[in-house]
DNA sequence: TTGAAAGCGTTACCAT
DNA sequence: ATGGTAACGCTTTCAA
């Protein structure tokens, strides 16, 4: 069987209290004693009981980590961020791809729970709010990553969606563009929503104006991005330009030019949102509003692991990070040979 | 506070015992009595300590899974399935980023170990066989997935990449292409070296030779591809075939074929390995060796989940998938225009 | 500086 | 059909 504390303090003839302070640094122990300890551990190949610990009171050194699919670049990508960073601070990750169903959020929510991580990260988004309530009551510390909440005290980080949204949009106004198109999340997708806000507000700051027909929304898989822009670009009056919220969405758009024999950017300029790995190869490369993914894995960790080392609740925290615009190859002058 | 098993007997009426049978659905409870408990623990939100139940020598329902990189879109695709497989049957995922490091796999594992998960599925690869070798004597369920270990009794759920290989080179072969390159990936990892053989083994039985000098290894990202095919590329007898490990490498090699004005795969046929999403939204889309990574994802769960089971240790079994050839418009004729 | 003992929330065996 | 209780491996007072 595995050794246990007290197969440590049999063996150095001390009392498994004594063992516990050394495991934990407490206490006042000789040196001799806690050497003799220490080697003991090691001899035995004593590895103390997370488990165990956690009963006793301590924690349990796990996090959860929600996002729509773990197999989304962007995601795995946030993943990897907060994975690495939680790994720093001693913590390990629970993965649970939600697939933006509320039933899967709530079913993944109390298991979470039942088995006491010590905090969660939230990346997907919830079409009823009260979801996270008896979280928040229950003062389970929680970080929202890339989604937001506001109808929540709970510690928040995300890039400024209306913005980003903004920065696409002028960009293709610089081009020359009038005719516009967009191709969102679903509504309930706050994030998307703010984007498309922040994208229509450039172009009525240039006195241009989006259509709500020409939003269309989609679910979030690249398929659905090359089925909406065949309907875009069937429409007789078609855009010249399409806005996407995700990359996913903008390499469906890529596909879907490519099928009907059109060309990016010349019969239509694309622009993507997120810039993960796919948005550097695609073809043409994307033009897409990046996301400092790895600043905000590492935020929402040490937001989290903040309010779970003291014992108090913290004042929660709201972080916007900016985006950037990375112009690759899929935007150009519209009509332009 | 959080409502306990007790909370639940008092108010019931009952002890304890009694609750933790009809939580468990064992012994015999009175219809009655069942009901009444039941609708007790909805009325007082009871949710089952899981660290309580594992302490006491039930199952924690978690797994690991150890990949060498979550943002890595092969493994994010692997880690999807596994995760959503063991869901269906009950079982958390914690991921683990190894980065192929011996060093960051033993961390991984120990933690685990404290954390008593009751199995994991291990997708990367070691320089030291013997890492696992504790975990094989203390019984812990183990399953290998995309990578294997002969000399350790495990279940091993692979792609045969000694025929993803065969395959990649008789596609090239048969194009007509004679001069032939490879962007392996480290020595180290076996499935890479059996897929070098694969290749190698196809153009010997065309009477063809891939000389050592002309296979590269690469650590695994996309600018490592980059940067050797550029070097091979500046070869006086430039290669006209090139075989990448996986998809990442190849998209490197696309990359630096561009950079140098050349065209794919009029200059150089590139032909890579996996089929992630990525390999359908390069430019050229990307002709590959594709593996199942939804099933071996789903037989690595069913494997360890029917051994964690069974108190007996099970027989091992060895799993493998065939690989398809999934052509795309990187590779063709050497020197067509 | 060290030890005894009371939990932590369950499960499971043995009584009743 | 139900209850009492030891055990799981550890932390944490409180005494000594």
């Amino acid at each position: 069987m595995k050794a246990t504390i007290y197969d440590i303090a049999r063996e150095a003839g001390v009392s498994i209290a004594t063992v516990s302070q050394v495991i934990n640094g407490k206490g006042k122990i000789s040196e001799e004693r806690r050497n003799e300890i220490m080697e003991i551990m090691e001899r035995l190949n004593y590895q103390p009981s997370v488990i165990a610990a956690a009963l006793a009171g301590k924690k349990t050194y796990t996090l959860g980590l929600l996002v729509p699919d773990i197999s989304n670049p962007f995601f795995a990508e946030i993943a990897r961020a907060v994975e690495d960073r939680g790994h720093q601070l001693g913590y390990s990750l629970v993965i649970c791809s939600t697939d933006n169903k509320d039933e899967r959020v709530e079913r993944y929510l109390t298991l979470l729970q039942q088995k006491s991580i010590d905090g969660m990260i939230i990346g997907t988004g919830m079409d009823n709010k009260e979801i996270l309530n008896p979280l928040v009551e229950k003062q389970i510390p929680i970080a929202m990553i890339a989604r937001e909440l506001p109808e929540q005290a709970v510690h928040t980080v995300v890039v400024d969606d209306y913005i980003g949204g903004k920065l696409a949009g002028k960009h293709l106004l610089q081009l020359g563009h009038s005719r516009f198109a967009v191709l969102a999340e679903q509504a309930k997708v706050r994030s998307s929503r703010e984007r498309v806000r922040g994208f229509r507000e450039a172009l009525a700051e240039a006195g241009q104006e989006l259509p709500e027909r020409r939003v269309l929304h989609c679910d979030f898989v690249v398929e659905d991005g090359k089925r909406r822009t065949l309907e875009l670009l069937a429409q007789a009056d078609r855009p010249t330009a399409l806005f996407c919220c995700n990359d996913l969405l903008a390499i469906g758009a890529l596909q879907a030019v490519k099928e009907l024999g059109l060309r990016v950017p010349q019969d239509l300029s694309v622009i993507g949102f997120d810039n993960t790995i796919l948005a550097s190869v695609t073809d043409p490369p994307l033009t897409t509003v990046a996301q400092p993914m790895e600043e905000m894995g590492t935020m929402a960790v040490d937001l989290l692991i903040q309010e779970l080392k003291k014992e108090q609740p913290q004042p929660k925290q709201r972080t916007v990070l900016r985006p950037e615009l990375i112009i690759r190859q899929s935007t150009g002058v519209p009509g332009q040979q």
